[in-house]
DNA sequence: ACCTTGATTCGACGCCTGTCAATACAGCGA
DNA sequence: TCGCTGTATTGACAGGCGTCGAATCAAGGT
C-alpha cells in the first residue's frame, strides 16, 4: 500500500482546543475545518456504511467480526469497500485475528460528532 | 417547479418515540432508517455546504441572507444550487423578504443530530 | 418603461462513487 | 500438501455529484 489508510481522526482526545471541528452551529467553519469534517460526514453518508458502522458500534464487547455484520444487502466485495472506507476516514479500526477480522469504533469518534455539534453535554465538562 | 422541495425532516418534534434515527451506536438500523440518516449526513458531506449551513447557522439572529454567506469560494450558481440542496434535505429553510433571501436553520436538526449520536448518556452506560 | 442588482434555473462537462464478478490473499484443518 | 473458508483487491461499468457560464426570473430605483 500507499495509498492513504486511515487519516487524522477528526478530532483530538478531548478537552483540548481542537484545530478541527468547531461546532457547526456557533461559528463559521474555516476551509481546512469544513473538509475534514465534511469527510466524516461523507463517510457517514452512504447507508449500507451507516448500517456496517451502526452494527459494529452496537456490537455487545465493541467489536464484530466482518461475518457478523456483513448482511447490509450488497455483495461481499462491496461490503470489504465499504469497510475500507470507514477505516480510511478514522471512523473504524480493524484487526485480524486468526480466521476472521474484527472491526471496532475508532476511540473518540462518537465524541467528536458531539463536541461538532455543540452539545457540551457528554464530556466532564467541569 | 415540481421537483422535491424539503423533505420529512428527518427528526420529528422532540421526546417522541421517532421513527428516523434512533442512534447510532446504540443498535442497528434498519434500511429505512439508514436511508434516512444517510440522506441527512450527505447533505452536509459537502464543504461548501458544510460552510454555508454553518454560517446560516451562526448568524446573528438566527438567520442569513444569500448575499452574506456567498462567499465560499465557488461561483454564485453553485452557492444557489448548494442552498438547495440544504432545502430539501430539510435543514435549511428560505424565506424571500423583498430583494433578497433568507435561509434559517430548520427548527430541530440539531437535537436530531445529538438524538441520533446517542449524545445525554455518554459515561452512564448501563 | 427601463436598467441594475440579487437569486435561481438550465445545460453541459469531468470526476467521483457504489456496485458487481472475478481473482487474489490469508489461515486453518485434513 | 492440498483444499476450504473468510476477507481483501482488481477491473469495469452506470449513475450521481460538483462545478461553471449563460440564461432567466424577481424587486427596486431612476
Amino acid at each position: 500500500m500507499s495509498k492513504s489508510e486511515a487519516v487524522e481522526l477528526p478530532l483530538r482526545r478531548d478537552g483540548d482546543a481542537v484545530p478541527c471541528c468547531p461546532p457547526i452551529t456557533a461559528g463559521e467553519l474555516s476551509q481546512a475545518d469544513a473538509e475534514r469534517t465534511a469527510a466524516m460526514f461523507k463517510a457517514l453518508s452512504d447507508p449500507v456504511r451507516l448500517r456496517l458502522f451502526s452494527k459494529v458500534a452496537s456490537h455487545p464487547g465493541g467489536e464484530a467480526c466482518v461475518c457478523d455484520i456483513a448482511d447490509v444487502g450488497v455483495s461481499q466485495p462491496t461490503v470489504s469497500h465499504h469497510l475500507k472506507k470507514l477505516r480510511e476516514a478514522g471512523l473504524l479500526t480493524s484487526e485480524r485475528r486468526g480466521t476472521w477480522v474484527y472491526y471496532r469504533v475508532a476511540p473518540s469518534v462518537v465524541a467528536a460528532m458531539a463536541a461538532m455539534l455543540d452539545l457540551r453535554a457528554p464530556g466532564p465538562r467541569a
